[in-house]
DNA sequence: CTGCACGCCGATCTTGACCTCCACGGCTGT
DNA sequence: ACAGCCGTGGAGGTCAAGATCGGCGTGCAG
């Protein structure tokens, strides 16, 4: 919860070398960020909280979008490279599968909630944070799709429209799954998707299938 | 594109019914709140797109939270219905999927892009705001769960978490088809997501599916 | 010991957006 | 036809939040 108060034990006033203290301040910000969105939070909200007034802030960053997006970079690209881990894992596609779904509960589950700035940014009208978003779920997914693509035969749209639709059911039901307070096991939730969108996928390849349903 | 200009020909001064100038004031509101976002959308910018000035806004509804909330409600409402509508459409469940799937692709094609404040709203951070998205994916979710649940005999959690997955997945894929610009007919893909999902789903009642993993 | 430099803090400014007050113009009753 | 009324319009108040300036205390060189 509080996990500022050991980069700073002392109440105020405490002087710290300049990286130190600006890695302090993305700590801050990311907890009132995480837990009250963009918009709600106040300049003012993430100094108190990292113990300094507001003026430091702006001697680190130069505004509140800066700020931001520092964050957002490092946790975007956290999860593309936990996606790309995950794909070359193995070569074994239902392990592909089951490794991927699970890359996205682990993000779901580190990172201090991170991933509501990822998946759930209440300043996606921005273009600097849309253009963000976006590629990394775009990047992920052309990632997918390559293997997609490639075990299938299907045509680069449709496999990316698929790989869409299982990256996004990884994400969608991570949240669900962290936002009902862990009442199933971890792995026990990513194992139940990794099993649906295994099942959903693996035998793309025929066009028709559904032999007696 | 401009709705709005049908209903109000006269470029201003018309005097209205009340109902009609309620309906006139929501429907450049929702575009208003569709192009910018809740945040960037000014209630000035809401007034003039519906050639009124501001105080007949406020005669109508009692702040900017009142208006967007009406909008809000009015979508959940559809989405839930037309997913409802979906699911009552057949017993065959195969059938069912594909309804289900394409009920989300036709939410997002329709409604003058009001899928935005459902599914991509930058105001999740208010309670009341939350709480009705939220509610609307798990009262779809719901829905589907007890088929889920029924058919595979599966617990209501389990049955829940792949529920909320297809559900997603829907969500997910028929956004980014219509992001894309239609690159792909609406058909298509959602013939390509509800196999997706079909083939997921259709094989869980078997405890174990996978000879050795 | 003492003066300097540096980084931090309290207090402030300004902008912008939500929300109301004084004049005007079209409808109704005789 | 004419007077009154009610809804409309432009201009303004308030306030919150992002962004910034004069003191202060600490640590070091001489």
């Amino acid at each position: 919860m509080t996990a500022i108060q050991d980069a700073d034990s002392r109440p105020r006033g405490t002087r710290l070398p300049r990286l130190a203290r600006r890695n302090q301040l993305l700590g801050a910000a990311q907890e009132v960020f995480v837990a009250q969105g963009y918009h709600a939070a106040a300049m003012d909200d993430i100094a108190e909280r990292a113990g300094v007034s507001k003026p430091v802030l702006y001697q680190h960053f130069p505004g509140k979008l800066e700020l931001y997006l520092a964050l957002l970079d490092q946790h975007c690209e956290a999860l593309v490279a936990a996606v790309r881990t995950a794909l070359e894992s193995t070569h074994d596609n239902k392990l592909r599968v089951a490794a991927t779904v699970d890359a996205y509960f682990a993000f779901v589950d580190d990172h201090g909630g991170a991933f509501r700035l990822v998946f759930e940014s209440d300043l996606t009208n921005e273009a600097a944070v849309r253009d963000r978003v976006e590629r990394v779920a775009e990047t992920c997914a052309d990632a997918v799709s390559k293997v997609i693509a490639e075990d299938t035969g299907l045509g680069q749209d449709e496999a990316m429209l698929l790989a869409i639709g299982l990256t996004g059911m990884a994400q969608v039901t991570a949240r669900y799954w962290i936002s009902k307070g862990v009442a199933i096991p971890r792995d026990t939730a990513s194992k139940l998707i990794s099993t649906l969108g295994w099942r959903g996928i693996s035998r793309f390849p025929r066009r028709d299938e559904t032999p007696a349903g």
